[in-house]
DNA sequence: AAGTGGTCTAGACCACGGC
DNA sequence: CCGTGGTCTAGACCACTTC
């Protein structure tokens, strides 16, 4: 009888939750071996292949790795590659404080090229959230992201200087966060961007336009952010 | 009986094979309808869970797109996003001739820096091949890579003009390459960079270092690009 | 030789979409 | 309502690694 009385989780997810967990919670470090399929199917009083099911799974996302004939082990300890972060969890998964500064933060108009990118009309009413990102105390990026105004009309009042974007629409507007199309490409410092940046003009700069979207494949965010290049390095992994 | 008559191949990947097949050779096309799971699995002659794993995998690539109660359909013209490939692959799915001109194909030694991101010792003797990249007849890219020279000598006298890199080592070397892990940042153009390039000096650049593995885990390739900004943008997915 | 992951079968029930 | 994808079972054989 398949996740009946169980939370409502499908079994497989309930494997994987569980060896999420010891992972994370320092229980197994990289390296160590996982609990073989069989096992798995045994503990957990699943079928095989629900137990492959799970780790499957785990493997796609890096958390684990199998090795035929050998075994399934905790994978070496990844950085994040190609993971859709907010600036606040970068800066956690190293280890560093976040600090920013809200540049802007209103209600505007007639931005009709990013009104299009997040599918609305020309039109539209939007939020306009410009951050100025700090290390320490030299600032390293300047982020201006959009959000449709109608939804998100209460944005503009909310503690931006102390919560993280993501986690409020996460929490208070209980939007999901599901990927970002990203644009890369190579700019210089000029005009105010050099000002805010504390850089000189014609100084390389990393440019990234973004589009989140949300769970539902809708786009819930438009961000634009120049990034000083000595400062910020992009990584990237690419699968054949 | 498993994988037996049958070229070898899983049945599950010889399932694959036929749908890529169908839409790369535009027989198919955005949004059509694929073949149900159930439909699948008669046809081929296997059961319904391998029919499943076939679709996962295509929808993994983003080849398909399931949704629950309704079908499988073709996924929109994917954009290769986080995909590795070689200048020729990228060139060839943008319906682009390649066109590049051999700078530099020689053995170097005392690389010390890129034979450690090689996995190398210091003094490892190391093929480098430079090339500059062009669109039409404007360069775009200078890249620049280095592969091991004790086993790859035989590289220097390949028709590097011609015949691309990828797939000479896929094909003569018999190497799979797996992915590459990528630093991207931005700088400005200077003196010989500037001149093959034929930008001026301060010109902002994207440069892109990246470590190409096999399948084996093992370095292959290291290249250092520099991509025109103003030719050449860097698509990314990031996921949740 | 024992254990592991990789593939596969022939069924089953569920929730959901579209007609 | 029927067909779809999503989950799951209780077995099986193979190729491989480890000892």
């Amino acid at each position: 009888m398949p996740q009946s009385r169980n939370n409502g989780l499908p079994a497989y997810q309930q494997i994987q939750r569980a060896i999420r967990q010891r992972i994370e919670g320092k229980q197994m470090k990289h390296g160590d071996p996982v609990s073989s399929e069989r096992e798995l199917a045994r503990i957990h009083g699943v079928s095989l292949m629900t137990a492959r099911h799970a780790l499957a799974g785990l493997e796609r996302e890096g958390i684990v790795e199998r090795r035929p004939g050998a075994g399934t082990f905790v994978a070496p300890p990844r950085i994040h590659f190609n993971k859709l972060m907010s600036y606040t969890e970068q800066m956690a998964s190293r280890g560093l404080p976040p600090s920013s500064k809200v540049i802007v933060a209103k209600v505007v108009e007639r931005e009709q090229e990013i009104a299009a990118r997040l599918g609305l009309a020309a039109t539209s009413r939007l939020i306009k959230i410009e951050r100025v990102r700090h290390t320490g105390d030299e600032p390293f990026a300047l982020e201006t992201c959009y959000l449709p105004g109608d939804e998100f009309a209460a944005l503009v009042d909310a503690p931006l200087a102390r919560t993280s974007l993501f986690s409020t629409l996460e929490h208070d507007f209980d939007v999901q966060l599901a990927y970002a199309d990203e644009e890369v490409d190579a700019t210089v410092a000029e005009g105010r961007v050099a000002q805010l940046l504390n850089l000189h003009v014609g100084a390389p700069l990393l440019r990234i336009r973004q589009v989140i979207y949300s769970t539902k494949t809708k786009p819930v965010i438009y961000v634009i952010g120049f990034y000083r290049s000595e400062r910020h390095s992009l990584f990237i992994r690419r699968l054949r």
